[in-house]
DNA sequence: TTGAAAGCGCTAACAC
DNA sequence: GTGTTAGCGCTTTCAA
């Protein structure tokens, strides 16, 4: 009465040492050792594996070794509304890098739907996979928020390492791989004063985040010498704040070009540009920050700073690997240099 | 010499029924099968659980029961410079109903780097996962390309769901989830009737593709009894196509409406009409599909079509439920329908 | 170079 | 109700 026979059980590591008249060791040393084999038993053993396909049971490997060659990723909630789409393309790269290193990702969320409301919830998705020993090591993505999850890992030392520098706390020793944002937008803002640019306006995030002030600084390191009075302002990362404040700022101090924290704050730019009849690029230059897919098929096109995340999937990756061969990790640190994508907005 | 103390090996069963001075067995039970033990007993386990924080060992317990508690999913690479963001939000409406139902996501992908070559190639990740026994089911989504994936899983017995109908092979008995794109098409169409549009044209997908000729269907619907003579026309779905199909047909056909097969697509109309100096909404409406960030925040908003990707998730969870215990699937697809995100550009 | 024994942590089957 | 035994498939000793 099964509705379908099941699927055949797969060979196990004895169906292939009798195929190949050969004990259960000796396969698992032609695996994991093949140097310790004669090249003749080798040959037999590896036709015996092909001819049945076998692969060795996860799970019973993992039982025995400790190491279940996965490794944990949080997804945080797609936010809507924005061009924040990074995540897309980071966790793709991830995978890549993950599958050269012999590693999958796991997929786990935080807790019950509704948002994150302790710290605890929080870190129950963490708590559970180390506990049930279900991850090798976690991948540690969100620490914008001064994230408590990287604080909380360290004390129970467990195995990660982080995208994004521990900016709320220097004295970490965690491995991480973060990407110069400063550099970024300084290569931004040089690019329109190449342009002929005089007066370039900051629109960036709240003096609270870290991020929005590293990259702060890239636009004044760039603008040294230049008077930039009136020219920076703070806002949420909402479209329309990003609107509100450029319409403000066109208004007040004028400015022929600006440079944003991210592309949703440029997005609202160009929703004021288009109220106002302007023209991006030859009326009113913009820059961005993340190339979202938002940036590259806008009208026009926005000018955008382009994370290096392929760059960044692999160093995590490696981090991680001699993290977890316990070597010395000689920089906790490696922090990439951003690119800067071209179109119609500049 | 170590350069950091080992974390402390987690409790096992063991320490537990120590602890609560029963056996193994019993706490295996405690937790398993609760019902089975005196209440006075199942306390005292419970305390001991809790004391020291025990969780099962997954791979100890994939090992015995043959259930790995993980689903396979392909990442397949992001797309970039078009609007098909939807993996994001699905990724993570499938992360959510997962975990509900006590399961994790295993991400993978194809093949090394490079743009599947071979059948064999795509299949390899598949291959690999099933025969090593690291995940219970897949969870299926290119089925847009008539994806080889699906035939094979169901030669290979493999439990799996599908987003997306089995266009190509209507005989196929697996469970799959999707969306009615006809009838979505058809909504956004109704849409523009209702504000008085006459002329609408339709820009989908070659007749090659399934999901093309089903969405026109949702068009030619929503027309009938008007004339539709040269206002449907097929193009890549890539932004240019867009733009240049909507340019040549503003020439000729002089449509007041276009609705797309996809947001890429709309996408390259919005370009035509801001080349054009004509504004979206007021002189010439445009309905996409997907409910992009990009249709969400380009300037003026673009109406889209949106994808009930939670519900989406949730079908496909509760059909591989049903499909690893056995259970009889009444109804092998389950066909969901989308809503309209009304914006500027209608 | 190959094989035998033991055990990773858990649960299914059965005995008490 | 609770405990005992056995074994899932693999790798790490250690002996031959």
């Amino acid at each position: 009465m099964a509705r379908h026979d099941a699927p055949p059980l797969p060979p196990t590591l004895a169906d292939v040492a009798e195929r190949a008249g050969v004990s259960r060791q000796t396969v698992s040393n032609a695996i994991n050792n093949p140097d310790l084999l004669r090249p003749e038993t080798l040959a037999r053993v590896q036709d015996a594996i092909h001819a049945l396909g076998y692969r060795p049971n996860r799970a019973a490997r993992h039982l025995r070794t400790r190491a279940s060659h996965l490794i944990g990723l949080r997804m945080s909630p797609a936010q809507e509304f924005t061009a924040n789409a990074a995540m897309d393309r980071f966790v793709h790269a991830l995978v890549e890098a993950s599958r050269e290193a012999g590693y999958h990702l796991l997929l786990f969320s935080g807790g019950p739907g509704k948002p994150e409301t302790t710290a605890a919830d929080l870190v129950r998705g963490y708590d559970d996979l180390l506990r049930s020993t279900a991850v090798d090591a976690f991948i540690v993505t969100d620490t914008y928020l001064g994230n408590p999850a990287t604080r909380w890992l360290s004390e129970r030392r467990a195995p990660f390492v982080a995208f994004g520098r521990p900016w709320e706390d220097p004295q970490a020793t965690h491995p991480w791989v973060d990407v110069d944002g400063a550099a970024g937008v300084a290569l931004g803002t040089q690019h329109l004063i190449d342009r002929g640019h005089e007066r370039i306006a900051w629109l960036g995030w709240p003096p609270e985040s870290f991020i929005g002030q590293d990259r702060r600084a890239g636009w004044e390191r760039a603008m040294a010498g230049r008077s930039t009075d009136g020219l920076a302002t703070a806002v949420a990362d909402t479209v329309d704040a990003g609107r509100a404040a450029s319409a403000a700022m066109l208004d007040s101090v004028a400015p022929s070009a600006f440079v944003c924290a991210s592309d949703t704050v440029a997005i609202g730019v160009l929703h004021t540009l288009a109220e106002r009849g302007l023209r991006p690029g030859s009326d009113v230059a913009v820059v961005g920050f993340d190339d979202s897919q938002v940036a590259q098929v806008v009208p026009h096109g926005l000018t955008s700073v382009r994370q290096p995340l392929e760059q960044v999937a692999v160093a995590l990756v490696r981090a991680l690997e001699a993290l977890l061969a316990s070597e010395p990790y000689d920089a906790p640190g490696v922090l990439l240099t951003p690119t800067l994508a071209v179109r119609g907005s500049s």
